[in-house]
DNA sequence: TTGAAAGCGGTACCAG
DNA sequence: CTGGTACCGCTTTCAA
């Protein structure tokens, strides 16, 4: 009894080939032995890994671990393993970290961790391993637009988004709202400041009062940072009633920038983020903030990585999410001296 | 120019053997090839893949995160990749990713998801890998206690932490105190428990009025349940003026319920966590709670499991780090009548 | 239905 | 210093 009738056994699509009596011997060997097929040698010889390599740029945004546990769901009836690393949003780990997995020979890349200035690396990659983009993605590459359309991505309509929120804002009453800015080479931030800004070129007598100081790093430290120049700085008269942050971390640094000026939120200041955190709900205000539906883009991204079409005969595909606005305690109309002022 | 001599021009390690100019040549063709080693290939050869397991409970706990980069510091430079998966705290599922790992053939595996109760199944890994248990472990397996006394493990003292948490409580002059017990077969709240009741037991005139309800799971939603019945049930002079939470979840979760039955945090009720997660300085109010190395535990878990020790040659280890309190605005003295009907 | 053998992509030993 | 070759553990084709 030789090593090729044990693999046919063993194989659950190769077993019926075999003699039911070999075969329930070969199982019971097995059992006995505890016998585990070594993974790598049938990588080796199948050309195939069972793995797909999910690229996120910050484990500790929750927003990422629920868009790891809509790939997970997804791989995991199909016996295909996430292999996780982060980022931390360097373009230089990217690169590190995807050559990595590339050497380890994934049989796909979800990467969700990508600025608009790492194009080239992708486009690079692309042609390696299928690929793709969820959440993050580069500008003007959809579709039929540019040489690099066979792309596939799952996003969530970051301007839609943004838009709600400023139109939420706007609904109260606010006349000068501001906005904190993330990183512009992130196309998600990109995409929510221009939906808050058409939102503002929308309405009468509505104005953006930012600054054009952009966060660094889109991080309690920075919101905070930002939102104290925007309250501090040129005449009260001028200053924003509300305050639209990329997302929630910044949110929370603009009320804490708020409090410590001896204002308070959102009596004084109202202000909206973007992810909906866990926990974000339990902040001092509870926040309001545009839900983002990551678990179904992790899951949706694993379809198309799983779907087995190989990077050439692909065809491009742009999936496009919905997010949806939370009323929390962050956000109130205006004051009324200021309300009156701006009318 | 054949394959053997790529191979060693290629290899850092005996790049030294082959000749200057070949190895350039080599080195040049690799590169504009855009060569690079088939690591499953390598792995397969060399018997070794480079790469760590790890297995956390919940990866949408922030305390796991600061864990598994404590680890990826320690692993990144020595070329080691950790592979990251999570259980969700159930036993079946982290079977089942460990064996899976194992078919991967990982060089080592740290686990930091154990309940007691998986104690033989780890008993039998830790025979077919080099394993490190981190944070959790099992009760009364150190060294010198029983036969699993190879085991190496990564802990934080527990028991000390509580006992600091409680100590503050009783500091601030509180009398009747409780705590919300997580899951019993998690050695980290066995012994948060345990310390807890020392702290109680040593402290004349203060007593633990508990109920016997323990957690199912350690969420917000567990801790407000608890909390509630702790908050309504029995005389009013029972009940307890300070609550210890076996981590931050259900302390957040015992605020809610404060808040609900129309009491305040920490006006009438004192409360106190476990962990330290992000932004649960940002809680209503931020929470004063315990706070635990995560980072260092990564990093000297991941330490002794590079350390290349085999399971069958390994000296067992126990390192155990040191929580810390910090202070914030959840804890206060008890409302001067309750103390006074308590003294 | 089973055995024999080739080969996945490297590495390392040995001979030259 | 370099070329030839065996082999890591498994799958699969081909022959028997």
């Amino acid at each position: 009894m030789h090593v090729g009738t044990a693999s046919r056994a063993l194989n659950p699509a190769q077993s019926g080939l075999v003699n039911p009596a070999t075969r329930a011997r070969v199982v019971e060997c097995a059992a006995r032995l505890g016998y585990r097929p070594n993974a790598v040698a049938q990588s080796l010889r199948n050309g195939t890994t069972s793995t797909v390599g999910v690229v996120v740029a910050d484990l500790a945004n929750p927003y990422f671990v629920q868009l790891i546990r809509g790939i997970e769901a997804e791989a995991r009836p199909h016996g295909v393993m996430p292999l996780v690393v982060e980022t931390h949003d360097d373009s230089e780990t990217l690169e590190r970290v995807v050559t990595r997995l590339i050497a380890n020979r994934i049989d796909s890349l979800i990467v969700s961790a990508a600025h608009m200035t790492d194009e080239p690396f992708i486009a690079a990659i692309e042609a390696q391993v299928p690929t793709i983009l969820a959440v993050r993605t580069f500008l003007d590459t959809g579709p039929g637009k540019g040489v690099t359309d066979r792309r596939r991505e799952v996003l969530q309509d970051d301007a839609q988004g943004a838009r709600i929120a400023a139109e939420h804002l706007i609904g109260l009453g606010h006349r000068r709202i501001a906005q904190l800015r993330g990183d512009p080479t992130i196309s998600s931030f990109v995409g929510r400041s221009r939906g808050y800004l058409e939102a503002i070129a929308a309405a009468p007598g509505v104005c953006d009062v930012s600054t054009d100081d952009i966060a660094g790093t889109s991080t309690i430290a920075e919101g905070r940072r930002i939102a104290r120049r925007l309250l501090v700085e040129g005449p009260a008269r001028d200053r924003p009633t509300a305050i639209f942050a990329h997302n929630d971390l910044m949110a929370l640094g603009a009320i804490d920038a708020v409090d410590e000026l001896g204002l308070s939120c959102p009596e004084d200041v109202s202000v909206v983020g973007y992810n909906d955190a866990p926990l974000i709900d339990h902040a001092a205000p509870p926040l309001s903030t545009v839900r983002l539906p990551s678990w179904e883009i992790g899951r949706h991204s694993a379809r198309l990585a799983l779907s087995g079409d190989d990077a050439e005969s692909s065809v491009p595909v742009r999936i496009m999410l919905t997010p949806e606005f939370v009323v929390r305690s962050s956000t109130t109309a205006p004051p009324a001296r200021l309300r009156d002022a701006g009318a």
